[in-house]
DNA sequence: TCTTGACCTAAACCTAACTTTAGCTTCTAT
DNA sequence: ATAGAAGCTAAAGTTAGGTTTAGGTCAAGA
């Protein structure tokens, strides 16, 4: 199935200004166009869109993104190459993963710290309130 | 205690220009000077500055943390709005933690698409593979 | 044919969050 | 007393990832 930038831009969410910028990028090295110039993006490209959000939301540059689907392009003499990027990106966002649960629970301490403070009137009263007061689970998430 | 600009960049591993733009945003209100003009941290500031770190990591901009540490200044007035604030960060943190899961899984799935490729010894082997040779954890996050 | 909505390009612009630079001052150890 | 490390400011620069603008061109329906 072909697409024009504008059906594209309506199913998936992405701005058309972006998907030109994305190609400027040359992101769709592939991408045909019609006699008068226009955009045809065909299932690759739509599946290149996938990829690069998933690159993109497990934090990856688009500079970086656009050099492994150049990788793609080379054939399976880079399927190499590709494995490990895969697996540093999993690496990668297992950590963030781990960084954002801690980041939860200072959250909920702070929400913990202010649902009390408002229980009881006043920020100084949790202040004081002693270690043991603090509920286990965040107990050890206290700034 | 009291420290300098560097000892803190030191145990904190934020740079010096960086605190001093933090400082410039007005992050560290009471912050105090020696008669020669040099910036005196004390605990307040090492306190602003954990809290920062963490409303940064759940995804916060520089400006509304900035905001958020004037009401604090503003005193028990602000109880309501600050524990809001914690409550809808804790929201947004929980929904970030569930895109990353589901970027995890289509990395696992990549992985697992690139390891079975390189054993095969091409791509095209995988790609024509049937649904049910795909393990059951990424089966569902296929890209 | 004509109109009008969708598309095109190049280039400028934007924002966040810092960093760098240049020139000057303060502090600390000898 | 002095040298050098550490600090200061204002202002300009940087980077990523787009978005906006201006000035056209293309294509599909009436």
């Amino acid at each position: 199935m072909y697409y024009s930038i504008g059906e594209v831009a309506n199913a998936t969410g992405i701005a058309i200004s972006t998907l030109r910028y994305y190609d400027r990028e040359g992101m769709f090295p592939n991408m045909e166009r019609s006699n008068g110039g226009i955009r045809v993006f065909s299932d690759t490209e739509i599946n290149t869109l996938k990829v690069i959000e998933c690159l993109k939301s497990s934090g990856m540059s688009i500079k970086s993104i656009k050099e492994f689907l150049v990788w793609c392009g080379e054939g399976d003499t880079s399927l190499g190459k590709r494995r490990e990027m895969f697996h540093a990106r999993l690496a990668e966002v297992e950590k963030q993963i781990e960084t954002l649960q801690e980041t939860k629970n200072r959250l909920k301490y702070k929400c913990w710290y202010y649902d009390t403070a408002i229980a009881a009137g006043s920020e100084e009263v949790v202040k004081n309130l002693p270690v043991d007061e603090i509920p286990e689970d965040v107990r050890n998430y206290k700034i």
